[in-house]
DNA sequence: AATGAATGAGCCTTCATTCAT
DNA sequence: GATGAATGAAGGCTCATTCAT
């Protein structure tokens, strides 16, 4: 194994890491090369030399983040299929809330994921729903299953949306996060025990429209 | 009423439209003023005439777009305060979602409250309380009235984000609406329909919370 | 006699006054028309109205101070022509002292016409001369009286330049008054005072020059 | 020695005499930054990637130039201390004419010097100090020598104050030299002449000065 | 593999001037 | 006689990128 000028990690491996840190932390346009470059310890051109520019940087960086992001965190929660649901969703929520509240990697991977919901690259287009799927099929099969049969698509559609919603908006910035909860920082038991309210709030929200449902009603 | 020299319309508001609209679409970076003045049909230093530069030009659009939000929709949807809690959360819901999901001026105060939200700029931390208290107020009252006395500030505060964030995370960006619910444009029956779907969805997560405080139980 | 809108002075001369203020304080460069505007009262067009142009403008303040420079000391200090020499140059000597010393209007001129010695414009050519012909007619006059016959027209002219520099170079700027003297405010009495020393010192310096003169000797 | 891209003079380098010529000419408003680059034969932003912008160029400039100036002719003029005083009194003259009278780079830092005492820059404030002390000094020194002790200190000062504005102010630019010595160019002789006539103007000067001390008059 | 000097396009801003009123 | 909105040229600076080493 080679060892690199400063800490045995290579270049390039370095450039990637002060990339993920200030494209989470300024955005694309506001993040400039030299200031990564910098960062990583290395030379003005060594973006160019190493990636071919800011644009292909930015697609490693997010291609890197969003691996990351898929390994971390099974939805599952590595919980056996035949767990009651509500265990699913329990896990399911708590592996959601983690993205968000990471203060490492997968904190950074959010950030980015979310600056790229607000204004999107090209490079977004591509693997957003890549990203996206998994979850969304999980989370579909659950609240089906959850509704029961009478319930329609958009039913299942917009619990869906509730939830994600509630697990993924919790934590845009901190400054948002501390605006919200009045704590910047999150213990993994506060962690469990908002995960614990957004299982129970959502059972009950499903359960009323199971009942609504089944008595026949039916949303727009 | 005097006319201007082109349509009638002071160049100066018109700045101030083509910023609301230029800001929103890209943000503070990515806005450039040439471009702003392209579109309001002025010269490139217009901007700079009328308000002094582009900081101040935002300054002026935030607060521009932060009263127009302020007027638009109010959150108390006008009810009477003694309509039942019932009429007073969808009514407060369907405020709410009014924001996001406006196709003018008021999805552009969206777009752009969101930004701030993700890359906060200075102009944003004197705005951002008042824009946001007069919500939390009104939503604070609704749960608390909602859960009963035996549920814990903790309770109200996780099922108050846990309502927000269904009205308010459904629509970052015309991207993401159409990605979360496969439609770009909502019309006014099928944004009714989405309020009565989270109106429900939260009376039934908030008699769970309800239930579960009133036996005694409570999140961590 | 019309009364203007602000204090019975004409437009005209409020900025024609804010000029000399100005191009006095920052020169021609550093002074821009809005500020002279501003001062003077009047609209960001007025110096164009009036004047035609920065430029004119600044041609008029050069030749107004220029007069006011004129009339203000009469170089022969009011004595008459068969005063003793040295009382002569002793009025001579404080007659240009006053010009860099003065704290109002003719400072202004002076600090004005060291800014044209060193950076020239072209108004400055054309009356340059007739400024400094006067001065200099009667330092000559005076010089040659006190060198008597036997001195060249160089040692003439360099008793000149050594007499008039110790008068004139005395006061660039706020500045170098502190940095020379050690103190910005002069009274009248002090003033006197440094014009005493420099009548003797000069009058010592001829007398050697003189003597230099009469004994055959000259300079290059 | 490494050779440069262009002719084997460091780009920087090539600026900063760009600069000194541009800023002594024009003075630092004047002066703009494209046409230094273009003189340097560089590009525009090669002022801001070498130096970080025009005002640290013109730091830079100034402290070359001070530097030089302070290295080029020693105030001593290379004399010992204990040759009479009437020779070092003239190797002092000779030395402080040698800087507005030298046509090269030192004439540079001359101009650059008088405008700063007309238009000071913060710059200068630094450096002014240190500039002139060793001369001050030096002129205190010897002016009190040949004053002998029983002049008082305000004497001093005004006789050190009558010397050197009689060597400093004899060249603020080459127009005033036009103008008041009637040449432009000043060959080695014509200078040690003219420094011959300011010796001996001065030594009366202060004989005078001397002789009314010892009398017991003395300026105010 | 890596450097750092150098580039040029693009941006925000300043400012004297113009023009319709 | 005077205004102030509007203009366009020009300047300084940032920054991603290139090139010779």
């Amino acid at each position: 194994m080679r060892t690199s000028r400063r800490d045995g990690m290579e270049t390039r491996q370095r450039l990637l890491e002060a990339g993920c840190r200030v494209f989470a932390e300024k955005g694309y346009q506001d993040a400039n090369v030299a200031d990564i470059c910098r960062r990583a310890g290395a030379n003005v051109a060594a973006v160019n030399y190493h990636f071919g520019g800011k644009d292909a940087l930015y697609g490693e960086v997010w291609r890197h983040i969003f691996d990351t992001f898929m390994q971390a965190y099974p939805v599952d929660g590595g919980l056996p299929a035949d767990s009651p649901a509500e265990n699913r969703l329990y896990a399911l929520v708590l592996a959601l809330l983690h993205r968000p509240f990471d203060d490492g990697r997968l904190g950074e991977g959010f950030q980015l994921a979310v600056r790229e919901m607000v204004s999107p690259t090209d490079v977004f287009a591509g693997t957003y729903r890549e990203l996206v799927t998994p979850v969304r099929t999980r989370t579909h099969a659950l609240i089906r299953e959850l509704l029961g049969p009478a319930a329609t698509g958009q039913q299942v559609l917009y619990c869906e949306i509730s939830l994600i919603n509630q697990c993924l908006s919790a934590n845009f910035s901190r400054g948002r996060r501390k605006l919200l909860f009045g704590r910047e920082r999150f213990s993994r038991a506060q962690l469990e025990g908002l995960a614990r309210h957004i299982t129970d709030f959502s059972l009950g929200g499903i359960a009323a429209i199971r009942a609504l449902a089944e008595s026949g009603q039916c949303g727009s």
